[in-house]
DNA sequence: CTAGCGGCGCTTTTT
DNA sequence: GCGCCGCTAG
């Protein structure tokens, strides 16, 4: 929470940068400084690989460093900041660095801290982009026709503006939702676009062709309201660094040296302020060719969706002065940008890979330095991520290596489960025994794909008395109660904040419903006053009716007093009295539901959070742009977060359940993304792998419950590009002992012994399963099936725990099938043994290698043992009869669940 | 105004 | 299959 406490926004760095040879300056530096100079290598170097080296001593001209997972990448820009200021080429204040989340800010302030000591505070330009973009606007305000104290406006904020917009417009907001449209205009900000310059396409798209009027009547209702959203915070600075020689100059004499974080990550905005801080145009030229806002290009030149850069933009600004930088003397643009390309996973939120992709074109002369050596992982564990990484095309390239590979270290290990619900049973019990190996829970992390997979490990881990931890989900700031308490502190510390107020006027309820509120708005409108205003108005007089003019006169009067209260009165007390006096705590005291205590709680924590700010405002300020709270980190307990979050993080262990078609990669990433939505995906896993140490465990599932249905389900093609050298084929009750004991008792009373292997394998799928892109996966099973030669995929051959058994009159020709395996496919254990428990679920998952990768045994020749017309019995569908079969794939009607295809495997006769 | 019901949709997430 | 949102009835 106290990213950046005790830092005025106008701090005494403003002004011009002090000279480099200037005396003052934090005298830590300066003997660090010396220090450095009389050794051959500074301490703080010394611990660096020569590649870091590099990066780290390289300080001039632009340099892009592909720094590979786990190689050490905060270190070199840390190491960076360190090496510049105790060389004295820059003060803290003349250091530009940028980082994606405020969490990654704060690891790096606290590193450097480490590092160079004290100087780390005077860094006032060590932030994300949002935080200096705030800062920058700000300072110039008034040229983006805003005044200084303008309020920052959080996603609910906007979405209720807008939606009061369509509204206005008469517009359908059932048809319209403010939702979409906020995001429309997330994405337009993401690209620069102001509102004339969002292609034609876009803007008719949404509203009946109204979207480029409701987009302008949008941010000037934000000038209005003296407010700003998130893409604000990066707009409004390009445009006034863009119009304002001045300004721009002034920047661009304060940053000696800006570093990049994350640059994989940046959206086209981001890059074109980067570009504007970096690039030193010649004396006398403009800043931009148009001298307006945003470059404009025709639509038809921009793509949609991720592929494409949209690069019109790019080439208009930033190219055209990339070759003014070239052309002309070229300033130094000390620029260091920091990233790894194979991990760029939010495309999907405007994010460019290209921008990495295309740094030396970008900035001429660039130094690219590789970091490839990895300090995190075994080389088991990088050998997978590498070899599936590689399947990816239009990369820098990199090749993870480890100094330090260990023949004892464990492969990375493939599970299957029959379902969801077994996968989490068996991860619980995979997590309880490395625990009883001495690992600590907090050394362990489950990441998924989507956060409805998380469900079910909660709650297995509640009933096994498991102690995890949820990274991610709603944020502290972002609860209602949070919201709603912050929404009285705003109408408080600006009685002009409209927005906050229509929040809570009538929370805790009022009787001011509505009309009421439509009134007030209305009143606001007439007299050009904020609605906290109108309402006081409209108490005193007679247009109201008595029981909400009650109401008014009591918040009008309560607003009154606090505000009052604001300058004399410390700011926690006074929180706590609004949130008395408002009646807001009582609400919630009053209320039976379970969350309500929590929510008192957090009411608290909200409250010892302010006392680290000086005041109020200092505190909303905060809030407004560090919408994250600490973790408890106290606690030994398992980490459960998506993938996405999972990034920057390392575990010895790590868990990688749902790889399953569909789900990863996920089929609406193949169906929008096409291949570089595929592209992505495979990004994502290649991050999930990366973040294990020591042990990596997959798992997949035949069964998952999908938007409420039981779906049959197949490996992902992920697995399939795993290399085999590195991979091992789990074998159930191998790693950890028969989990899922009495899951027999489910199915037919019998207990089901060691999985048959290969229960439907029969799957012809071959390695070509999924080249048809796009086609939403459902390649037909004899389509594929020429596409087997080139290697089974890893069919769906994953275990029916117990199912072989009851299909025991099929085992002998399976096992034919499987007796001829090459590679390291593991044996069944139990095999026909009722009372192992089904102990060989995952064993029957077999494997082979062909040219390298981890691929299932194909054996397309065999076909399914049913016939159209049988009468079978499915575990999760019940009864049906087949009504199709192709290959080893059955379409069957079940008399409950409707028409279903699934694997033959899964079904027995009846 | 509130509670209760019906319809929809459902990846990832920062600031 | 569940949760959220919005509408309608009381």
């Amino acid at each position: 929470m106290s990213d950046f406490p005790d830092m005025p926004f106008f701090d005494e760095d403003d002004g011009p940068p002090r000279p480099a040879a200037a005396p003052a300056g934090p005298s830590g530096i300066a003997a660090r400084a010396m220090a450095g100079r009389r050794q051959q290598a500074p301490d703080y170097l010394s611990g660096l690989n020569p590649e870091q080296r590099l990066a780290v001593e390289t300080t001039e001209g632009p340099v892009l460093v592909l720094a590979g997972a786990g190689t050490g990448k905060t270190r070199v820009l840390t190491t960076r900041i360190a090496h510049i200021l105790a060389t004295g080429r820059a003060w803290p204040s003349q250091i530009l660095a940028v980082t994606f989340t405020n969490k990654a800010a704060r690891e790096m302030k606290q590193r450097i801290g480490v590092l160079v000591g004290s100087a780390v505070e005077g860094m006032p330009w060590l932030g994300t982009f949002h935080l200096i973009g705030v800062k920058i606007l700000r300072r110039h305000a008034e040229l983006a026709g805003l005044r200084s104290d303008f309020t920052i406006l959080d996603t609910d904020d906007v979405i209720r503006l807008i939606k009061q917009l369509i509204q206005a417009e008469g517009l359908d907001d059932k048809r319209w939702p403010a939702r979409q449209f906020a995001q429309m205009i997330d994405g337009w900000k993401n690209k620069g676009f102001a509102p004339k310059d969002i292609p034609e396409g876009d803007a008719r798209a949404f509203a009946n062709g109204k979207g480029r009027e409701l987009y302008t009547a949008y941010q000037e209702r934000l000038k209005t309201l003296n407010a700003c959203d998130f893409g604000d915070l990066l707009l409004h600075p390009i445009r006034i660094l863009r119009d304002h020689r001045d300004v721009l100059e002034e920047y661009h004499r304060r940053f000696k040296y800006i570093l990049v974080d994350e640059y994989q990550d940046t959206n086209t905005a981001q890059y074109m302020w980067l570009r504007l801080l970096a690039q030193r145009p010649k004396a006398g030229r403009p800043i931009s060719p148009s001298g307006g806002e945003i470059d404009q290009t025709p639509a038809s030149s921009r793509t949609e969706g991720s592929q494409g850069r949209p690069a019109a933009v790019l080439d208009g600004a930033p190219s055209r002065s990339g070759d003014r930088v070239s052309a002309s003397k070229p300033q130094q643009i000390n620029i260091c940008c920091v990233g790894d390309d194979d991990q760029s996973i939010y495309g999907w939120r405007g994010a460019e890979v290209d921008n990495i992709l295309r740094f030396d074109k970008d900035f001429p002369g660039a130094t690219v330095i590789r970091l490839e050596r990895n300090y995190r992982s075994t080389a088991h564990i990088l050998g997978a991520a590498s070899h599936l990484i590689a399947h990816n095309e239009g990369r820098l390239g990199k090749t993870l290596f480890t100094d330090h590979p260990d023949p004892e270290d464990a492969k990375v290990m493939v599970h299957a489960a029959w379902d969801s619900e077994e996968e989490a049973r068996a991860v619980g019990e995979a997590i309880e025994q490395h625990q009883r190996q001495g690992l600590h829970l907090n050394d362990m992390a489950i990441l998924v794909r989507a956060s409805f997979q998380m469900r079910e490990f909660e709650d297995r881990f509640v009933t096994l008395g498991l102690n995890y931890r949820v990274i991610g989900g709603p944020r502290f700031y972002e609860r209602q109660e949070i919201r709603d308490a912050m929404a009285y502190f705003r109408v408080v510390a600006q009685g002009a904040d409209d927005l906050a107020f229509e929040r809570i006027v009538n929370v805790p309820k009022r009787g001011l419903g509505e009309a009421a509120i439509r009134q007030i708005h209305d009143a606001a409108r007439a007299l050009r006053v904020p609605m906290l205003e109108a309402a006081r108005k409209l108490a005193e007089s007679d247009e109201m009716k008595p029981k909400p003019r009650a109401a008014l006169r009591e918040i009008a009067a309560n607003f009154a007093r606090w505000r009052d209260a604001l300058d004399n009165t410390p700011h926690t007390e006074l929180a706590e009295t609004i949130l008395e006096e408002s009646g807001y705590t009582d609400m919630w005291k009053n209320d039976k539901s379970a969350e309500a205590p929590g929510r008192l709680e957090n009411l608290k924590e909200l409250i010892r959070s302010m006392e680290e700010y000086e005041s109020l405002r200092s505190f909303l300020e905060h809030v407004a742009l560090v919408m994250d709270a600490e973790q408890d980190e106290t606690m030994d307990a398992v980490s459960i977060m998506t993938l996405h979050s999972a990034k920057g993080l390392e575990f010895e262990t790590v868990f990688l359940p749902g790889w399953e078609e569909g789900l990863f990669p996920h089929q609406r990433a193949l169906d929008e993304g096409g291949r570089s939505g595929l592209e992505e995906e495979r990004r994502l896993a290649y991050v999930g792998l990366t973040r294990a140490k020591k042990n990596l465990h997959i798992w997949f599932v035949s069964n998952r419950r999908i938007h409420g249905l039981w779906q049959s389900t197949i490996p992902s093609r992920f697995l399939d590009e795993l290399p085999e050298a590195h991979v091992e084929v789990a074998e159930a009750g191998n790693s950890y002992g028969g989990y899922g004991s009495g899951y027999g008792g489910s199915f037919g009373g019998g207990s089901f012994a060691g999985g048959r292997g290969g229960a439907g394998r029969q799957n012809p799928y071959g390695a070509s399963r999924f080249d048809n892109l796009g086609s939403s996966g459902n390649q037909s099973a004899g389509g594929a099936r020429t596409g087997s030669a080139d290697g089974g995929a890893f069919s769906n051959t994953y275990s029916t725990p117990g199912w072989a058994r009851a299909q025991k009159n099929r085992t002998e020709a399976t096992d034919r099938n499987w007796g001829t395996r090459s590679g390291h496919a593991v044996e069944r254990i139990g095999y026909g043994e009722p009372d192992s428990g089904f102990g060989a679920g995952a064993g029957s998952v077999k494997s082979r290698v062909i040219e390298g990768e981890l691929v299932a045994k194909s054996v397309s020749d065999t076909l399914s043992a049913f016939q159209v017309g049988d009468r079978v019995f499915h575990m999760k569908f019940g009864n049906g009869n087949v009504a199709a079969v192709e290959g080893n794939k059955l379409t069957i009607d079940f008399d409950k669940a409707g028409q279903k295809r699934v694997l033959d495997g899964f079904v027995k006769g009846v």
